[in-house]
DNA sequence: ACATCGCTATATCGAATCGATATAATGGTC
DNA sequence: GACCATTATATCGATTCGATATAGCGATGT
């Protein structure tokens, strides 16, 4: 789950760890915010499966070379990576580990963001509606519609009525998260409008 | 987290593990739908803590009535007792396990439902909320505030207003979640001005 | 009569995630 | 230049999840 939503921001840019939890807590804001004991694992997972390859953060605006920067760099470039050189072995010097997405990673995302197993909790549906733009249109309107089939089943699931067998706190709960999980069902609604409208004018106009 | 939970329900009647996972998934509704994997292995280690005996279900009830539980009626507490036994069946089919709480369990309640460490999750607030009739009326309303406080400060580090940077998936997730947020507080709201008339209501009209 | 399906029920495993904590470099401020 | 907040990576133990294995038992069907 996560591993989909550190390849889905890597896909527009190269970053570091405490870069992509910045942007998890600010973009997805409320939704994600995800701890540093799950970001740095994910990332040596990823690494390790070869999804993502880590350089050292002096290349960092470089796209295309990877290490040992002729030193037309600024200084302290410079310096970071003779530091960095100075520790044997491990880049373990305190400094920023830059990840960039492979094609292998590529594939990976695309796996993970179409079907990625069950995973049918509302964090995962969110995740991968805010990288709803990878997907394909017809993808895009399934994701939609199995998420309210499952919330439209767990509302039925639930004794509806009133129920004078909870005290009156316990009920609150209740009725709160039945009211948000119809909110959620309203949301949905519309949103599969939208896709199906955008689905009728690509089939009306065609190519060109 | 789950301990609470557990400790919780069977503040009001024995029960075992499967029964407390139907308990949290259809009371609880949609909030708490919780695994085997996590069940299990609570209650052996509530076990182990002395929070909780099992017995083998035959002899439940004793001294088990509605002890701390406001006054519900004897009627219905006695029907619940019976429904229990009922439901499953009296004799213990395989090895079913039926657990009762200790007094170490009850204190142990206590002790999670007033501050449980930090823990300011949504899952856990409502778990809480759910279980506030066994906190006192200042607690409660410390509880409910405390909620309040961590949701505005979250609405505040969000950067609100449009944003043009997000595609149009990624910022509908996050309006809706803001909304839903929004929702939240004005819930609270709702609820802090209840606690507060009856505390006012409580002060003007002491005991007697 | 018996086969078999579905519900009840307990249990365990590996993996993912969390929250706390340790460590260290950098940058700003007085 | 002493001090402190922020940036940054990393690891630990505990909790939770999802999948899976196991059985007893009640219907339902043939």
């Amino acid at each position: 789950m996560l591993d989909m939503a550190i390849l889905g921001l890597l896909e527009e840019r190269d970053l570091h760890g405490y870069e992509i939890r910045r942007q998890l807590r600010d973009h997805l804001g409320l939704l994600a915010n995800v701890s540093f004991g799950s970001i740095y694992p994910a990332l040596t997972r990823l690494e390790k499966s070869g999804a993502v390859v880590a350089t050292d953060g002096s290349s960092a605006s470089d796209r295309r070379t990877t290490a040992a920067a002729p030193p037309t760099g600024s200084l302290s470039g410079e310096l970071a990576v003779l530091r960095a050189r100075r520790s044997p072995g491990t880049r373990s010097r305190r400094g920023k580990k830059v990840y960039r997405i492979t094609d292998a990673g590529r594939q990976l995302f695309a796996e993970l963001l179409a079907d990625g197993g069950a995973a049918d909790d509302a964090r995962s549906f969110s995740l991968r509606l805010a990288f709803a733009r990878h997907l394909a249109p017809q993808a895009r309107l399934a994701l939609l519609e199995r998420r309210r089939a499952v919330l439209m089943q767990r509302l039925g699931e639930t004794e509806s009525g009133a129920r004078p067998d909870l005290d009156p706190y316990a009920r609150s709960v209740v009725e709160h998260t039945t009211g948000g999980v119809t909110r959620d069902i309203n949301w949905l609604d519309s949103l599969i409008a939208s896709e199906r409208a955008a689905l009728a004018d690509a089939r009306a106009e065609p190519v060109g």
